[in-house]
This record gives structure tokens, sequence and C-alpha cells, in this order.
DNA sequence: GATCAATGTATACGGTTGATACATAGAGCG
DNA sequence: CGCTCTATGTATCAACCGTATACATTGATC
């Protein structure tokens, strides 16, 4: 093997970088070590002193992954100023984030281990349905008896959530239907119910 | 290799039935041709006569899939006497099945290939939208100026569907929100809907 | 400057999807 | 009955992959 110098020196970084590349434009069963390997010019057993498993990479590009989601999560909500428009700009943001990066978003809130391993991180704030839930509950006039606001909150989440799905895979195509509407189908049922 | 008669006689069928049994249990990953060639006493090469790729025979177990689903689908919804029970019943299928078969659910309506390959099927009858967008509007009062009565079957599709994806990934546990309550939701978000 | 832990390599095993070439058996036809 | 043809099996192989063990190099530390 003739390379500069026995060291890389940043391979950790580089395998996590062009990971995430072909994460994102192929998905994760796309992705091999070896192969990183070979396009950072290393031997095919190099990754491994980095990451133990395939998996573990994985992991580590779905936790930042779920770090850049929160963030612009975050930005949405502490941008706005009412709580309608604060609901509608997370909202835009979470399915912005899995329009644009819908293998990552896969993996991040779909894959079994992914979800399994992050499950506590994500019911906490951003990802999960706290946060939105407290949004969607602000909107509501009145807490009934009859229907929580939880249930409400809940309903809204899946709403969401299935349109972001649906949209990934195209289904939405045709239907005259956009994230625009979703997110007014969501305030709509939030401010409607009481 | 020692084998009562050379010919098989019955591969494609058992094919099906072995894969299927490991799909459901396992998911489409696990699922091997070699694998399957081995369990049925058979060469490694012999299942290609029958799938000319691992890829072909999970198009043909998502089509039973498919056909399965769609069949407890439309026994549900004729079995049922009001608009609102018949749009109960079959929401409640839906479900069913997305929670008995996760890894079928999501090979054929989640992994890319598949979605793509069946989408004209999908969009028409059973598994898309266009029974369920009848069922729903069915319960609408009225047909608003405003909201149409399709962006609300679309929305209420995707309330059913996100939760389908988000229950299959254990995320409603501990959320004191289950199947009957999505149900709730939807009959609830059509029927006030005007 | 010697030592050591971190980080690379060489090589290997068993697994997968598939391809090509050959073997067998069973069905149709004379 | 016997022959041929085709469907369906086998044998073998190449190219990948994840991952393990043993060894080499090097940069940091005492």
């Amino acid at each position: 093997m003739q390379r500069e110098k026995f060291h890389h020196g940043n391979l950790r970084e580089e395998l996590l970088e062009k990971g995430m590349e072909v994460l994102l434009e192929a998905g994760s069963d796309a992705l091999s070590l070896r192969n990183l390997g070979r396009e950072l010019h290393v031997s095919p057993r190099a990754p491994y002193r980095h990451f133990s498993s395939k998996h573990e990479l994985l992991m580590e590009l779905a936790s930042l992954g779920a770090q850049e989601m929160t963030d612009k999560y975050m930005a949405a909500y502490n941008m706005a100023a009412s709580n309608e428009t604060r609901l509608r700009q997370a909202c835009m943001a979470y399915l912005n984030f899995a329009e644009a990066k819908p293998h990552l978003f896969k993996l991040i809130l779909i894959d079994e281990s992914t979800v399994s391993k992050f499950r506590s991180t994500m019911s906490e704030k951003v990802l999960g349905h706290k946060l939105f839930e407290e949004l969607v509950i602000s909107l509501m006039s009145d807490s009934s008896d009859l229907i929580t606001n939880h249930e409400v909150a809940i309903s809204c989440w899946s709403m969401m959530h299935g349109f972001a799905v649906l949209n990934m895979n195209n289904r939405m195509i045709d239907m005259h239907y956009d994230k625009e509407q979703v997110i007014n189908a969501v305030v709509r049922y939030a401010t409607s119910s009481h």
C-alpha cells in the first residue's frame, strides 16, 4: 500500500463524513465499512479501530442526525412569536428534514435498532412528543373531559409523522396535498378540539 | 447431495412459504435465498430457477401480503352496517395488520423499491387512499369551501398511517394511546370538519 | 532515547448475491 | 416402447461484505 503516512491522522472524522454522504444519498444498506476504507485509501480493517462494527458507525451517524434535527426544530421553535407560529415552524422543520434527508430520517426514526437505542432521548424533548405536546396543548381552547389534551397531541403527532413517511415514499405526488396542508390540518385539529 | 428425488417438485411454493415465515419473524434483511435453499434441502443455486433475484422473491411476498391486507380490509368494510362503523372496522383491520406483521407491513408500505413498484396498485383501491377517502367523506356533514373533503381524507389517512408506524416501533408504549383512540380521532376529525 | 499505547496492515473465515456450465428427470411425441 | 427437449436441479466460481487474529509502525511520554 502506497500511502504518504502510515497514520491517516483524521480517519474517524473522515469516516463519519464519507459515511454520512453515502447514507444520505443511498441509505444505510449501501454503506460499507470496507468501501469507506477503500475510498479513504486505507486498509479494509482500519475503520474497525474507530468503530467496532458497522452498526456502531450507523448509531453515531444517527446521533449526529438527531442532533441536527433537534437544532433545526429548536431554532424554528425559538424564532416564532405566537404559539401557533411556533407550532407551525416546528412542524415545518420536521417535515423539511424528512423530505431533504429521507434515508437519515428513516435511520433515526424508523429503523428498529436505532429507535430502540434512542427511545429515551426521543421521547424526552424534540424528536418525541413532549415539546410537540406542549405546543399543541397551548392552542387548545379548552381542556375537555371526554377527549384529553394528551390524546389530541398524540393524534396530531401521528398525523405529522404519517405525512412525513408517506411523503418520503413519494405517495403524496398527485395528491394535491403538501406540507402546508398537513400543518393546517394539525393546527385546525388542535384549535377545534374542545 | 442425498435427496429422495432429484426434482423437489414444489420448490417455488415452499420457497414462498418459508420465505414468508422468515420475513414475518425477522424481516427482509434476514432472508437469504441460500438459507432458504438449505432449509429445503436443495442446492444454493436452486431457488434462482424460480426467482431471478432475492428482490424478486421479496416482491412476490409483498404482493401476497398486500393481497392479504386488502382482503382483511375489504372484509371489515363489507361487514359493517353504518358508514362510521365501516370506517372504524377498516381502520382497525389496517392497524391490526401493521401490528401483527410489522416486517411485512414495512416491506409493503415503507420499503422504497416495493412502494415504487406497487404505487399504482396502492393508490387505486385499498392500500391507498381512495376507498378510505370515500369512507371519510361519507362522514363529513358538509362539503366546506375552505377545507376540501379531499384534504380532510388525506389528513386522516396520514394520522392512521403515522400511528401504525409509530406503534410498530413501540413508540406508543406508555403513551396511554391505542388503536381505538386513533380511530376515534379520525372519526372525530372527519365529522367535525365542516 | 526507550517504551508503550494508538492506529495502521496482512491475511483469513464464513457469509451473502449472483453467473456459467453441466446433470437429470419427466413430458410429449413418433 | 424409445427419443428428444425442456424444466429444474447441481457444481463451481467470482465478487462482495462484516469481522477476527496477528503483526507493523509511529507519535507521545517518561
